[in-house]
RNA sequence: GUCCCAGUAGCUCAGCUGGAUAGAGCAACGGCCUUCUAAGCCGUGGGUCAUGGGUUCGAAUCCCUUCUGGGACACCA
């Protein structure tokens, strides 16, 4: 538990007390004990809705019960300094500083671990994001699913989740085999020999020059080999060769997975078979028009869906559920799928289908990755200049590099449509809040490097008393929500709330440095606990920063 | 037609589980560098929280209506 949390809770404590004592409630019929942080300093540090939530139970005027509860409180206990009743019947908690200045030696000693909370208690969390198809590059989209989840997972972790991520390589399906006869006929062409793409093969020209390096490398043999042992050869060149892109551009973009599932294996390892007798077993499925149907309508989708096509091989639906099976055999108590908007209409039948695998469909959470809009000079980009087709995610790293991008999408709630201006995430400036927040660390860092004369390496000879100051209290306030920050978003899968606390925080940061002076040698035991006051706020912002995967510069 | 998301300052958006006088940034205007990084700080102006109702001590927040914008609704993946 972090220290303010320990302050909240006897505070909320003390309340339940004073409200017994007072005789205003029955300990059965007491209301939840609703404690917040006001935005007004004039009304505390805290304050408490109790008496207006009384009003009705104990049949008196909130202002009167006020009163009475504040008469019967233990001021000796949780720091507190002063209360005062305010408004329609708020009461006000002033407390001294104590806790909040202890929070320097606390997240110095925590280091980077400073924000890990147990809230998560241990939970065990699969969240499966990108999951592109090994055909092309990477494209905007896909960073933003990329950015969404690894901070997800990283913000689940800290909060206490034992969160996996996971990447689902569909190379099983006809999408695959669709690939790889794009390749042979642009490998036939390279060749001199007539050839056309099929309608729903792939024209991008990375195919092209897939088949240019495959000509270089073995000639003519290919063509040589029968149907089935080309089309398979290129099958398994294409989506390794695609797969290295791919993880290629993740690992640039510093986005981790745990584990690489194949679709294949599914396959190999007789799971969608599996899966399909256990369902038919069940009598969750029937035959209609030739075609084997599941009753996902029985659990909510809006219409049954076709497992085994007429023509006898499934649809993208199939392996699915055999996947999500395994994720929910192997142990996961709660799936995450971070989707893309057009797969919007496909979560109902998901959620149905793990019903009909006996699981709970509140298992499953589906977060929904909205559109990314590129904005440049005031207008919308929407094709790629270099290659006519949507914007690659490595042309977005090229552009406006990783950092800018990885906080533009955790900016933002990631199912909500997303509007990402390129001349604001490239430009260094004070309209760019990327800079705004790593500025803040940068100063710290270059600050800290003069500061041997106020080192204090044995923290408890501080006088951290001294910080008391309003900005000083103002940048302890924010340190001290990191913990809750985080664990609340991730309770929420809220990523957006990191940006927006660092921000927050590093207008603290900008705000004290302002108005005091850090290194003063006409005040050692002052400058020596604001040294490491900085270094408390420089742990918390790199902290943060890790969690959304921007980097902590030095300098700037 | 059904479903999802959004509508808050001129622009881009915060606003946690309902709380007190709705906040930032940009843009406009006025200040602050002989002093630890001015990519910074301080100040001023700017609002029918799309609309109409409901719930209650109290609603930007929860529920319903309407309007507007975006997206999704295959024996595709």
């Amino acid at each position: 538990m972090t220290i303010v949390e320990q302050v909240k809770n006897q505070l909320k404590e003390e309340i339940i007390q004073a409200v017994i004592k007072a005789e205003l409630a029955a300990p059965e019929e007491m209301p939840d004990v609703v404690l917040e942080t006001p935005k007004d300093k004039a009304h505390g540090d805290f304050a408490t809705n109790m008496a207006m939530q009384l009003a009705r139970i104990a049949k008196k005027a909130p202002r009167k019960i006020a009163e009475e509860m504040i008469a019967s409180f233990d001021k000796q206990k949780g720091h507190i300094r002063q209360i005062d009743i305010a408004g329609p019947g708020f009461i006000n908690f002033f407390l001294d500083n104590q806790y909040l200045t202890d929070l320097v030696p606390t997240i110095i000693k925590a280091g980077d671990a400073y924000g890990c909370s147990d809230s998560g208690q241990g939970k065990r969390v699969l969240v499966e994001f990108v999951s592109a198809n090994p055909t092309g590059s990477l494209h905007l989209g896909h960073g933003r699913g990329a950015a969404v989840g690894d901070a997800l997972c990283k913000l689940l972790k800290k909060a206490g989740y034992d969160a996996v991520p996971e990447y689902y390589i569909n190379d099983g399906g006809n999408q695959i085999t669709n690939l790889a006869v794009s390749i042979e006929v642009r490998y036939l062409q390279q060749l001199g020999q007539e050839a056309e793409i099929p309608e729903n093969g792939y024209h991008g020209k990375d195919i092209i020059e897939l088949a240019k390096q495959l000509v270089a490398k073995y000639g003519d043999t290919l063509a040589k080999k029968t149907e089935e042992e080309r089309i398979r050869f290129f099958r398994n060149f294409g989506v390794d060769h695609l797969m290295r892109g791919i993880k290629k551009d993740l690992t640039d973009f510093r986005v981790h997975f745990d584990r690489w599932f194949s679709e294949r294996s599914l396959y190999e390892e007789h799971k969608v078979e599996a899966v399909l007798d256990y369902l038919k077993g069940k009598g969750e499925t029937y035959e209609k028009d030739g075609a084997l149907w599941l009753k996902t309508s029985k659990y909510g989708d809006d219409k049954d869906r076709v497992l085994v096509k007429s023509d006898g091989s499934y649809t993208y639906f199939t392996p699915d559920i055999a996947y999500h099976k395994d994720k929910l055999d192997r142990g996961f108590e709660q799936l995450i799928d971070v989707l893309g908007a057009d797969h919007h209409g496909y979560v109902p039948r998901l959620k149905a289908a793990i019903q009909t695998l006996g699981y709970n469909p509140d298992q499953l959470t589906v977060q929904i990755i909205q559109l990314v809009n590129l904005f440049k000079d005031g207008e919308k980009v929407k094709m790629s200049k270099r290659t006519g087709k949507a914007v690659t995610m490595r042309e977005l790293m090229e552009d406006v590099g990783v950092d800018a991008a990885r906080y533009f999408f955790a900016m933002r709630s990631s199912d909500s449509h997303l509007d990402f201006d390129l001349d604001l995430a490239i430009s260094h400036s004070n309209e760019n809040p990327v800079y705004y927040v790593q500025y803040a660390y940068a100063r710290i860092t270059s600050m800290l490097k003069r500061a041997e004369a106020f080192e204090q390496d044995d923290l408890e000879k501080l006088d951290l008393n001294l910080l008391s100051s309003e900005k000083e209290i103002d940048l302890l306030k924010k340190l001290g929500d990191f913990p809750s920050v985080v664990a609340e978003s991730a309770q929420n899968l809220a990523i957006q709330h990191i940006p927006n606390y660092l921000f927050e925080l590093a207008s603290c940061l900008h705000s004290f440095y302002n108005a005091e002076k850090v290194l003063d040698e006409t005040n050692v035991p002052l400058s020596k606990a604001r040294v490491a006051l900085m270094k408390a706020v420089r742990i918390t912002l790199k902290s943060g920063m890790a969690l959304i995967g921007v980097h902590a510069p030095e300098k700037m």
